[in-house]
RNA sequence: GCCGGGAUGGUGGAAUUGGUAGACACGCAAGACUUAAAAUCUUGUGGCUUCACGGCCGUGCGGGUUCGAUUCCCGCUCCUGGUACCA
């Protein structure tokens, strides 16, 4: 074989690696292990484009490495493919999903396969395969079994909740159950009726249904997350949103709250995510305490974070959705106040959200009486206190909380000011002042006010110290088709979980995947989506699960995917443990990032796996942005200027195919078999040639900036994809795609081929002892690879590539001794074209079975170094000195030499600074 | 608003703890090879200035610390990601 052809080397190794199940991974005892995991795809129609691989390269090139560091790689990959677009595929063409789905993974998988990705395929799951799925829906059904004891801090089985209830109803249980659970003995639990004990338990268990204020998108005709809405707009699709009350499957996530939170100080992610899901999750430290109304028996309950300014209450705020609105409102004010009601009940979320800035609220007529000195203060409501957070109402103290400031100073109710500094600015929080104007809490600080408020109203029995977080409890079911069926079924109107003998619980076929004429879920459409038991046939539950269901344990899954008795063999997961490596987008964040550590810490509380924590290390890989041409066409005729005439001419831009451009230069050609239309176009070109314009967009198809990695493999090979991905820049930083450069990393591969051949293209190595030149090349290159590796910072080892390619080039070296672990370095990049020189060397055996080059420092020892010199901090000349000089001998030889005489003039200098080996720095 | 990340030649980017700013590539220019083109190779390439040696300026902007700052500190501008009345 003469020159590099990368078409035919790729294809012959990728054999290679297949049929010999080179990355399968097996459970071996005597080797570390290394998992690396990248966020699975959801396998969209489109198939890949460039952006998608960056990540799985990168994750790729280390486990190359680890293996050649001779650890055991795990490195999966599969599909999270339920999902949104092939159903509303389903819903416009009638086509199963599966259908859909099974293509576009065999598209998926054949374009990850081109670019030969060490994945060990024999681990491959799909979260909507039902093997794969009866695990998920034994994983909901360990949920719903179990509740949170919040004395041991961890779930249990539903049965020691029901053991104590026998024995001691539900006092003196520390669980964690909703908020109106009432309280029985012993005595009344036995009393329950089975129905009524069913209503009890689902109050605990962490899987439950309740009626919750939800984001209804009535255009996808389901609920939606939290993160799954984008200001008031479905984050697919953009349809809006509005807020509804109805019943739906719950995960009590919250019961892992503090886990949660705490368990980010053991990974090792970046700061931001972290932060991210600190916020999410947002613990904040408080007391809870009730005001007494004047002329009601009602009581409002307030959380607070600052219990130490409770003497500059002024007023209350109640959410208008608070239970207790229709009752405070006085006959006199009734008119006003439930116009307001009715108006800030039925603004949109979005509304509320686009209009944070209006002040608006109405008096209730009702006075609140402070328990602290016995205050009369005017009960509000105020659609700046969310029903959803805290207990839907806030004791506000205007002097301290900028809201409560605002509100007050709109509406004109007292400022009471009770921490010491100025009011001149309007509130401040006055976090560690002291308190004033309070009574027995004046002249303390903060937290010595906050302790002694939080014991007064304790001693009171009218209120105690709270934590509150802001995370709520993650809703489970979603009105969609293409998603795993939760295996529940309804008598009497609860949920009673089926058998696990019957799982999976398939999903049923039905004629059409649109909800019923009557709202239900398109599985209310599947004929006898029942369940039989020996009592009779119950209805089966009709939503199905969301999408992160699937994703929030498939890294389990991956260790064992074909068991069929267990989600994962113990042992195994054992073994694998917790992902090492963790490659993704940052979108993940406060989504799969937190369920998945959720579902983690459960399967933790049961005993079945051994990690409390699923991704040990994670980065994120920054998005690949697209990068749009544009040709510019004079107006009212198909003649087209070029980018820098364009001024000259009236003109209009125009999207052009970024496929035919180069470096920015459009084939005039391809250009006009582009459209029938543009057949007959003309240019007026800049010396010879069409320079297009560029912008940075959104890679889609309507702004023809879409690349798919098979043209650039077809064209340059997947070695060069690979590698020029890296070189583009630091994985984690957002670029945007250009191949403007993928011309140097293809020269650098064909300039790697050539050091082993001769002029006549015949392999040729000889095996003489290397130069000392020629091993200096090759360890600083290890070094620098290593380090690289270590760091994650690929775009600058692949240059170090080229450094070292270029100065062996140079020299003109082909010994054996440095061009053999020079492929071994450059095998986690590029292995295709690494195995092949491998092979050509004379090896009989894969280049993953050999070792990463061992770096010696000594070949990288000097004995003298070229000191710059100098002056004021400006370099003005270089000096090569021995590194046995002492300083005074540095100093001499700095001040002997012409260029720093020169600038002396014959002066004394001030200060010399001399660092051995680094610097020589004159001041004069 | 709050919390992150960032800004370096025509372009992508490099500079490990403060120590030669612009590695490596692209692009561009000139040259070699060629009938020609492509490919390949050689040389040059931050700006201004100088015949040249050299000099001046230069890492978003304004200050500061230091013998020395892309790097540390203070104050701003712009871009970008997250979050949004969380009591």
């Amino acid at each position: 074989m003469a020159d590099y052809n990368p078409q035919v080397i790729e294809k012959k190794w990728q054999a290679y690696w297949e049929q010999n199940q080179i990355f399968n991974a097996k459970v071996d005892k005597s080797k570390p292990k290394f998992y690396s995991l990248d966020m699975f795809p959801y396998p969209s129609g489109a198939g890949l484009h460039v952006g998608h691989p960056l990540g799985y390269i990168a994750s790729d090139i280390i486990t190359r490495y680890k293996r050649l560091q001779g650890f055991n790689v795990l490195h999966p990959m599969g599909y999270d493919s339920f999902g949104l677009p092939a159903e509303q595929y389903a819903i416009q063409t009638g086509q199963h999903p599966a259908i859909t789905t099974e293509e576009n993974i065999k598209r998926y998988t054949e374009q990850l396969k081109n670019i030969g990705f060490a994945f060990d395929w024999e681990k491959e799951v799909r979260t909507s395969d039902p093997a794969y799925y009866r695990w998920t829906q034994w994983i909901f059904m360990q949920l719903f079994n179990s509740y949170y004891d919040k004395s041991e801090d961890k779930a249990k089985g539903i049965g020691a909740l029901i053991e104590h209830f026998e024995k001691s109803g539900n006092a003196g249980i520390n669980a964690v159950c909703d908020e109106d659970t009432p309280e029985f003995n012993s005595e009344d639990w036995e009393n329950f009726s089975p129905k009524q004990k069913q209503e009890i338990l689902l109050k605990y268990r962490l899987t439950f249904l309740a009626e919750t204020t939800v984001n209804w998108c009535a255009a996808l005709g389901t609920v939606l997350s939290n993160d799954e809405v984008k200001d008031g707009f479905s984050e697919r699709g953009g349809h809006p949103v509005e807020r509804k009350k109805m019943m739906q499957w719950s995960m009590r996530i919250t019961a892992y709250a503090d886990r949660l939170l705490r368990g980010l100080d053991t990974v090792e992610w970046t700061e931001p995510i972290k932060e991210m899901q600190r916020n999410w999750i947002g613990k904040s430290k408080g007391a809870e305490m009730v005001f007494e109304v004047k002329g009601h028996d009602k009581q409002i309950k307030v959380f607070t974070t600052r219990i130490d300014t409770i003497y500059g209450v002024t007023y209350l705020a109640l959410a208008p959705e608070h239970d207790f609105v229709q009752d405070l409102i006085t006959e006199d004010q009734r008119k006003t106040a439930e116009a307001y009601v009715e108006v800030a009940k039925n603004r949109s979320e979005r509304d509320r959200m686009t209009d944070v800035k209006t002040i608006s609220g109405a008096f209730t007529g009702s006075y609140a009486i402070n328990p602290f000195n016995g205050e009369e203060i005017q009960v509000w409501i105020a659609d700046y206190v969310l029903a959803g957070y805290g207990t839907g109402a806030v004791m506000a103290v205007p002097a301290h909380d900028e809201r409560d400031y605002n509100f007050a100073k709109h509406f004109g109710l007292e400022i009471r000011q009770v921490i010491e500094g100025s009011m001149e600015e309007g509130s401040f929080p006055g976090k560690g002042g002291i308190i004033m104007n309070s009574d027995f809490l004046s002249g303390l600080e903060m937290q010595a006010a906050m302790d002694k408020a939080i014991e007064f109203v304790e001693a009171r029995k009218i209120g105690k110290g709270k934590i509150q977080f802001r995370m709520r409890d993650a809703i489970f079911t979603r009105q969609r088709y293409w998603g795993e069926p939760l295996p529940v079924y309804f008598k009497d109107g609860l949920p009673y979980l089926i058998e696990e003998k019957d799982l999976p619980l398939v999903l049923p076929e039905v004629d059409k995947y649109l909800p019923t004429e009557d709202g239900e879920p398109p599985l209310a459409r599947a004929k006898d989506w029942n369940y039989k038991t020996t009592e009779g046939e119950f209805p089966l539950e009709r939503s199905t699960m969301p999408g992160w269901a699937g994703s929030s344990w498939y890294f389990l899954r991956y260790m064992d995917p074909k068991n069929e008795d267990k989600f994962v063999d113990q042992e195994i997961a054992k073994y694998w443990g917790a992902v090492d490596l963790y490659i993704g987008g940052a979108e993940h964040a406060t989504g799969h990032l937190l369920y998945s550590r959720f579902w983690t810490k459960f399967l933790f509380d049961l005993g079945v796996i051994d990690i409390e924590e699923p991704f040990q290390k994670m980065i994120n890989q920054g998005m690949i942005q697209g990068r749009s041409n544009f040709v510019y066409r004079v107006k009212g005729t198909n003649k087209f200027v070029s980018l820098g005439l364009k001024d000259q001419y009236e003109t209009s831009a125009m999207h052009v195919d970024v496929n035919i451009v180069h470096n920015d230069q459009l084939n005039l050609d391809k250009f006009k078999s582009w459209r029938p239309d543009l057949a007959d176009a003309e240019f007026i070109l800049e010396d010879g040639k069409y320079h297009c314009g560029s912008e940075v967009e959104k890679m889609s198809k309507s702004k023809y900036n879409v690349v798919n990695p098979d043209d650039i493999i077809e064209r340059y090979g997947a070695d060069t994809l690979r590698l020029y991905e890296m070189f583009l820049g630091p994985l984690e930083q957002f670029k945007p795609w250009n191949t403007n450069g993928i011309d140097g990393v293809s020269k650098f591969l064909k300039k790697l081929w050539k050091l082993y051949h001769n002029n006549a293209g015949e392999v040729s190595i000889s095996n003489d002892a290397p130069s000392k030149d020629e091993l200096k090349t090759l360890h600083k290159t290890i070094k620098k690879t290593e380090e690289d590796l270590e760091n994650y910072s690929f775009n600058t080892s692949v240059a170090s590539f080229m450094i070292c390619v270029n100065e062996l080039t140079a020299i003109k070296c082909n010994k054996r001794a440095i061009l053999e672990p020079l492929a071994v370095l450059v095998s986690p990049y590029a292995p295709h074209i690494a195995e092949e020189l491998w092979a050509l060397l004379g090896n009989t055996d894969s280049i993953i079975k050999a070792s990463f080059p061992e770096f010696k420092e000594e070949y990288l020892v000097e004995n003298s170094h070229e000191y710059p010199v100098s002056i004021n901090g400006k370099m003005r000349t270089k000096l090569s000195l021995s590194l046995s000089l002492t300083k005074e001998e540095i100093e001499k030889a700095a001040l002997e030499d012409e260029t720093v005489q020169k600038w002396l003039e014959g002066n004394v200098p001030k200060k010399m600074i001399v660092v051995p080996g680094k610097i020589v720095n004159i001041v004069i």
